[in-house]
DNA sequence: ACATCAATGTGAATTAGTGCACAAGCGCCT
DNA sequence: AGGCGCTTGTGCACTAATTCACATTGATGT
């Protein structure tokens, strides 16, 4: 659930500044949603609140990071090592989210051995090996289009059943293989539709558009 | 809505393969939807379809640009030239989908002057004026969480109504303003919690987790 | 001890989204 | 011209998500 996330960090804030408790209300609004959404929300997660009180900040936290992946290190492997992969490979909000970079790869031989943000840059078909020896089971999909298909397949192949899709295509997999897209294009696409929503300057003027 | 985007890539792809018309259902399996849903998507855009033949390829693309902003390029600046910052402004997808980086803006001093991918950064106190002198419409945060919220701030103090935030935090704006949030580490840890439900290591095996 | 306050957890209602199924329409073939 | 096959557009049923509303329950102060 994606709001678990938000909760989440909300909490993490929250216990950073000493607060030990906190109601549905308060923690709704931070998230920027219904305090009903929380408490159904946090009510499937076991953990349990106190009426009148609210919840303690600290186990709330602890529960929803059992629930997120048990506050396990996940290692992951980028394939596709252009601009995209690259500055990937550099950001640094993996390695303190739990998810350390535990192999670059790439098909061009030009790049294969080069170093970027002291990961060594491995060919495509080591993938397997790259995988098996590392426990990867996060694969990071950041290749052109075209390429992604015959990546996501090597990965599904090499055992990784968790796949961040950064090209702008979808892929197919077989069921029990999780892929989330991410699309920078499409998220500024939307944008303008939004924009585009509220001064149609294309369009004429219309009383309810 | 998100789905157009998928519809428009998959038509895209149709167009430069010389295919003329598609149906609801061929279309639908491109896109990895339900044809129902195609065609009551399709059926909000004001473009109709033959019976009994499908869809104009190139009308229907057509149409959905217009809706998604009218095929317009829209100007972006990026705040925060750090790692992903830097990342971002050297992925050409942007370019090649109508958003080409009007600016580039940082409040470290040490890095402004500075050209990244032909763009040179200015100071985050000259935003105004660069969103005033491009004509940009979108912004890019790409800051660490504590700053977000101020450069928020400053992108719609200088007139930006579409924000896209990389900040692993939520941002406040006032209404009229659309921010999306593109979060590396909240996707990763969806992936890690569908990869937890799976195969739940750190729990107890039940019959029906 | 007991009343009071505050916030939870959840049944129920409302709303949004999805998908089936089919009447109606269009082009093609005879 | 007329029938046939294919596809659209949409009413309807169904499912999921959201939100309201309130009885319930723990903490607190007198």
């Amino acid at each position: 659930m994606v709001r678990l996330t938000i909760y989440g960090r909300a909490l993490v804030d929250l216990a950073e500044d000493g607060v030990e408790t906190i109601s549905s209300r308060q923690l709704a609004e931070r998230a920027g949603v219904n305090a009903a959404k929380v408490r159904r929300d946090v009510s499937h997660l076991g953990s349990h609140g106190t009426r009148g009180v609210g919840y303690d900040v600290d186990r709330l936290l602890r529960e929803i990071n059992v629930v997120l992946g048990g506050g396990a290190s996940s290692p992951v492997v980028i394939v596709g090592v252009g601009n995209l992969g690259r500055a990937l490979s550099r950001y640094d909000g993996f390695q303190s989210g739990g998810f350390p970079i535990a192999g670059l790869v790439d098909a061009d031989p030009s790049v294969v051995g080069r170093r970027i943000g002291g990961v060594e840059v491995s060919h495509l078909d080591d993938l397997d090996r790259l995988v098996a020896e590392t426990g990867c089971v996060v694969g990071i999909v950041a290749t052109p289009a075209g390429a992604a298909q015959d990546v996501v397949d090597r990965l599904v192949a090499a055992g990784v059943r968790s796949i961040l899709n950064f090209a702008p295509t979808l892929v197919e997999v077989e069921a029990g293989v999780e892929v989330r897209k991410v699309d920078l294009a499409t998220e500024l696409q939307i944008l303008r539709y939004y924009e585009h929503r509220r001064s149609p300057a294309g369009r004429r003027r219309r009383a309810a558009g």
